[in-house]
DNA sequence: CCGACAACCTGTGAGC
DNA sequence: TGCTCACAGGTTGTCG
C-alpha cells in the first residue's frame, strides 16, 4: 500500500513521540506475519529508541539499552498502517497485529493483509540485504541525471519494471511510477537502456515532483491509508492516469491504457508518453 | 544472471 | 440480497 510518501509521513508522526522514550511493553498477537515476529519483544523490552529513520520504504529504528542495542526494520506491506495513541490504546481490532507500548504512549501495527513484516538486525541494516540492495534514495544529492542515466542505461528492460525494482531508486511504487512516466511523457514499455539522457533527467525530476507533492498532501492518494495520528481515507492528490482506464487523458483526452508489466497494472497516456 | 510467475492474505467492488 | 470473480499500495522465492 504505502509507496515512500506514506512511509515518510508516518516516520513524522512517530519520531517527535515516540524518539528518546523507552519500550516498556510490547504485544505480537500473531505469531507471524510475512515472517517471524514472536521473538520481537524479547529484543526490545526495556530499551529506548534513539532515532527513528527511512530507508527506501523501510522504517528502521534505533534501540539502546543497558548492555546492548540494534535495530527494528518495520516494512507495511500493501496494507499496513501504523496508528499512535497518547493514551491508551483502544481494545484491538481484528486486524491489530502489534502494539509497541512507550509508557503513555502506544504505535499499534494495522494490516489486513498481513504483508507487512518486522526483522530485528544486530548490525547495521543498511548494510546487508534486503537494504543493502536497494537503490538510491530519490532526494539524494548524490543521484544526479547523469547518475541516473548511467543507471538506466545498464537496464534492458520496460522503465516502469526498472522503477519497481527498486535497484535503481527506491520509493516509488506501482501508483507513482505509473504517474511519474506521465508526467515525464515517457511510454512505460520504453526499454530502459534506450532512454536519452536529457528525458532520464525529464523523469528524475518527475519521480522527485510526484513523491514530494504527494508528500507535502499529507501523504497518500491510497484508499485505505491511515496516518499515525488518525487522518484517514484522504484523497489529497488526483492521479492524472492510475486507475484511470478508459478516462480522458487530462491533457490530449486519449483514453488511457491499462497493460499488465510484470503482473502489476501500469497506466498510460498512448499520446502523451512516446 | 535475468525474467516470468506464484506465493503470502483479506477486503472490496462489479456483475449477475 | 447474495454469490463469484477479479483485483488491490509490495516483496520474496522458485523455476526455467
Amino acid at each position: 500500500m504505502p509507496e515512500l510518501p506514506e512511509v515518510e509521513v508516518t516516520r513524522r508522526a512517530l519520531a517527535p513521540a515516540l524518539v528518546g522514550c523507552t519500550v516498556t511493553g510490547t504485544v505480537c498477537r500473531v505469531p507471524r506475519l510475512r515472517s517471524e515476529i514472536g521473538s520481537i519483544p524479547n529484543h526490545l523490552a526495556g530499551k529506548r529508541l534513539t532515532a527513528l529513520t527511512r530507508r527506501g520504504k523501510y522504517l528502521i529504528w534505533r534501540f539502546e539499552g543497558e548492555s546492548d542495542a540494534g535495530w527494528l526494520v518495520t516494512h507495511l506491506g500493501m496494507s499496513g498502517y501504523w496508528r499512535l495513541w497518547e493514551s491508551p490504546a483502544p481494545q484491538p481490532d481484528k486486524h491489530d497485529h502489534v502494539d509497541l507500548v512507550f509508557g503513555s504512549a502506544t504505535v499499534r501495527l494495522t494490516d489486513p493483509r498481513r504483508f507487512s513484516d518486522m526483522r530485528w538486525f544486530d548490525v547495521d541494516p543498511c548494510t546487508v540485504p534486503p537494504l543493502s540492495r536497494l537503490g538510491s534514495e530519490p532526494f539524494a544529492p548524490a543521484l544526479t541525471d547523469e547518475v541516473f542515466a548511467a543507471a538506466l542505461r545498464r537496464r534492458r528492460r520496460a522503465v516502469k519494471e526498472v522503477l519497481m525494482a527498486g535497484d535503481v531508486v527506491v520509493g516509488a511504487g506501482n501508483i507513482y511510477s505509473s504517474e511519474s512516466l506521465f508526467a515525464a511523457g515517457i511510454d512505460p514499455r520504453r526499454s530502459a537502456d534506450r532512454i536519452s539522457v536529457k528525458r532520464c533527467g525529464k523523469l528524475l525530476a518527475a519521480i522527485r515532483t510526484t513523491l514530494s507533492s504527494a508528500l507535502e498532501a499529507g501523504g497518500t492518494t491510497l484508499r485505505d491509508f491511515h496516518s499515525p495520528l488518525g487522518e484517514d481515507g484522504w484523497f489529497s492528490i488526483a492521479c492524472n492516469v492510475y486507475g484511470r482506464a478508459g478516462e480522458p487523458c487530462r491533457i490530449c483526452g486519449t483514453p488511457i491504457a491499462r497493460i499488465v508489466q510484470n503482473g502489476r497494472a501500469t497506466y498510460y497516456c498512448p499520446k502523451c508518453q512516446k
